[in-house]
RNA sequence: GUCCCAGUAGCUCAGCUGGAUAGAGCAACGGCCUUCUAAGCCGUGGGUCAUGGGUUCGAAUCCCUUCUGGGACACCA
């Protein structure tokens, strides 16, 4: 198991014991302190950037202090060489001078003997190309297979503590739809957060706190009843999920009636306490399957046990940031972005759903994370303005908490569109999901969208298994070379003495290894925004270069083994990236399909 | 009414802290299996980047207008 498992029973974790949750971080495989080293690529790269600098600060163009960050990006045209600069575009208004001129000067200013350089161009309106000698990106081979399953890692996140704080929901019923969707990439960025060097932490927040706890126990009640023979409704916010009805037949068998005696407040606490312990278990177990693994499951009501939710309320009383009206406790958060001040305290006496919520984040910060990301469905959009101004009422960053939205999600089914409605007990569940479409079609689905865009299921595409389906075009990828690399097993290898990368110097096996050079980059980038879908897309991208590469070369050839072996070697290099990108999007690599 | 997300190829979507001729997949059409897995490869066609304006050397990308679709706006959680 990737990740250290905290699993508590029917009364969740004290926020104490999440720090052991923490300790995740030091058993991951994929942190390798102090052991990251700039891939070959990047360091070429940066080696690049530098003489462009120099290069500006020879031609007299620009004053140190006024260079602009080099720019160099990989163009998608060929022709354009292996990086591009636009430098000479950005330098226009500062030298005064048209873009190819400054290009010109740039390029007779350039030292070539450095960087792999083959040979410069200028082009378009003033794009610098750069053509390099790319025999060095041979030494990438036994750099990713030594790192093996560290390939990809890298420091930029500095080792700063993040809190991802995802799915979270209710224990009344069963995880629908929208929590898969919420799963999936609450799961895959911290899985990225941490591949990219922050010390990253998954955690569900159980409610288990407020009214809707009693609305359960009501529900479950009435349930209880009807299995019983007697008249009973349930009332008009309760649950009607089947997963109630299937507690309460549990109920009946073990209890009969027994239960009817009990007087109706101790009756009402057991339904309470039976239903959330048993849902919470079932949802424990959904996401286990689903493969989402999490540091700590934090319980509402161990905040008020820890008197966390007096003593956030006392402060903000404290600060002056509240006052009251109509009997009611309000907080100023529209001194603070929000479009209106939001009640604490209800006029009953009882607390909002807001209030436990306050002291929930003010405990994040308190536990030493530096950075809070709450993954939120879309309909509690509206509440992120409230939660922030009460981060900054209490004197927090508001920036240091980031709400990643997750979209609706429609699911078609026979080309048509099926609602999910918890009331009706219709929703699709992620059981329901994962045994139709299985877990490595929905994580990549889930994962190769944006998460703050609304995302089209079409559920026949995903459990087709055809080539329509991209889940399977990267597992193909892996599935083949494993299958080759089996066979070479049998081809004796004669070792790495012999071994000479630089036979590999075809276009497919260029394009594999720039590809493959990629991946640190694309796995920090993608943490830095957040951006979950630009691992299936890399992954994608690799595979094609794979299939090609496959199509037009053979890599096992008894007539010529030396080649044979370098391309053995790129082979294992492949699949040691293929897999550590599925890994972060929990997605099964399979040796045979 | 206010706010959020979206509008890009027939369909589903990338690209959005401004860069070269706007990209994929699917669908359509034409090729490739006596050779390491054809769930694959190679090729062809397909666009008023919703609309109108602005910012500049340069806009799908940034700003404003309008239109369309979805969602959110409780002393609910």
């Amino acid at each position: 198991m990737r990740r250290f498992r905290w699993y508590t029973g029917i009364c969740p974790t004290e926020s104490d014991s999440c720090f052991f949750g923490l300790l995740r971080s030091l058993t991951g495989f994929e942190r390798n302190f102090g052991g990251y080293n700039m891939t070959i690529v990047e360091q070429v790269k940066q080696q690049l950037k530098e003489e462009i600098k120099q290069a500006v600060v020879k031609a007299e163009l620009a004053q140190p202090d006024q260079i602009p960050d080099v720019i160099l990006e990989a163009p998608k045209d060929k022709a354009h060489g292996d990086f591009a600069a636009n430098m000479a575009m950005q330098l226009a208004r500062i030298a005064k001078m048209s873009p190819r001129k400054i290009a010109e000067e740039l390029v007779a200013h350039f030292d070539k003997e450095k960087g792999h350089i083959r040979k410069i161009e200028i082009a378009g309106p003033g794009f610098i190309n750069f053509f390099l000698d790319n025999r060095y990106l041979t030494d990438l081979i036994p750099s990713i297979i030594e790192a093996g399953s560290a390939y990809g890692a890298t420091e930029s996140g500095a080792g700063r503590k993040v809190l991802v704080e995802f799915v979270s929901a209710n224990p009344t019923g069963s995880l629908h739809l929208g929590h898969a969707r919420g799963a999936a990439v609450g799961d895959t960025l911290c899985k990225l957060l941490s591949k990219a060097g922050y010390e990253a932490s998954a955690e569900y927040y159980i409610n288990d706190g407020g009214n809707q706890i009693t609305n359960l126990a009501v529900s479950l009640e009435a349930r209880y009843l009807q299995e019983l023979g007697r008249d009973a409704e349930i009332p008009e916010n309760g649950y009607h999920g089947k997963d109630i009805i299937g507690l309460a037949k549990r109920l009946v068998d073990e209890y009969g009636d027994k239960l009817f005696e009990k007087p109706e407040e101790e009756r009402i606490r057991f339904f309470r306490n039976f239903g959330v312990e048993h849902l919470m278990r079932g949802i424990k177990k959904d996401l286990a399957d689903f493969r989402v693994a999490f540091d700590c499951w934090y319980s509402e009501r161990s905040l008020y046990e820890t008197k966390k939710v007096t003593d956030a309320l006392d402060l903000l009383k404290s600060k002056g940031e509240t006052y009251e009206k109509d009997g009611a406790v309000w907080l100023k958060t529209s001194e603070y972005g929000d479009d209106k001040d939001r009640v604490l305290v209800k006029s009953d006496g009882s607390y909002t759903y807001f209030m436990p919520d306050i002291a929930y984040h003010k405990d994040k910060f308190d536990r030493g994370f530096e950075r809070l990301i709450d993954v939120l469905g879309a309909d509690h959009h509206g509440y992120v303005p409230r939660i922030k101004a009460s981060m900054q009422a209490l004197g927090y960053d508001p920036d240091h908490l980031t709400a990643q939205i997750i979209q609706l999600v429609n699911l078609f089914k026979n080309g048509e569109k099926v609602k999910m409605s918890k009331r009706t007990g219709k929703a699709v569940t992620l059981r329901e999901l994962m045994e139709d479409v299985g877990v490595d079609a929905a994580r990549y689905f889930f994962a190769m969208r944006s998460s703050d865009s609304h995302l089209d299921f079409d559920l026949d595409l995903a459990i087709s298994h055809s080539n329509e389906n991209p889940v399977y075009y990267v597992q193909y990828a892996y599935a083949r070379i494993s299958s080759m690399l089996k066979k070479a097993e049998e081809f004796e290898q004669t070792g790495s003495a012999g071994l000479d990368l630089n036979l590999l110097s075809g276009e497919k096996e260029i394009d594999l290894l720039k590809k493959l050079g990629e991946f640190p980059a694309v796995v920090a980038d993608s943490a830095a925004k957040l951006a979950i879908q630009h691992i299936p897309s890399y992954l994608f991208e690799l595979a094609s270069s794979l299939h090609s590469f496959y199509n037009a070369e053979k890599v096992l050839d008894e007539d010529n083994v030396p080649l044979s072996a370098a391309r053995v070697a790129l082979m294992k290099a492949v699949r040691i990236t293929l897999k550590n990108g599925m890994d972060l999007i929990g997605v099964a690599a399979p040796e045979k399909m």
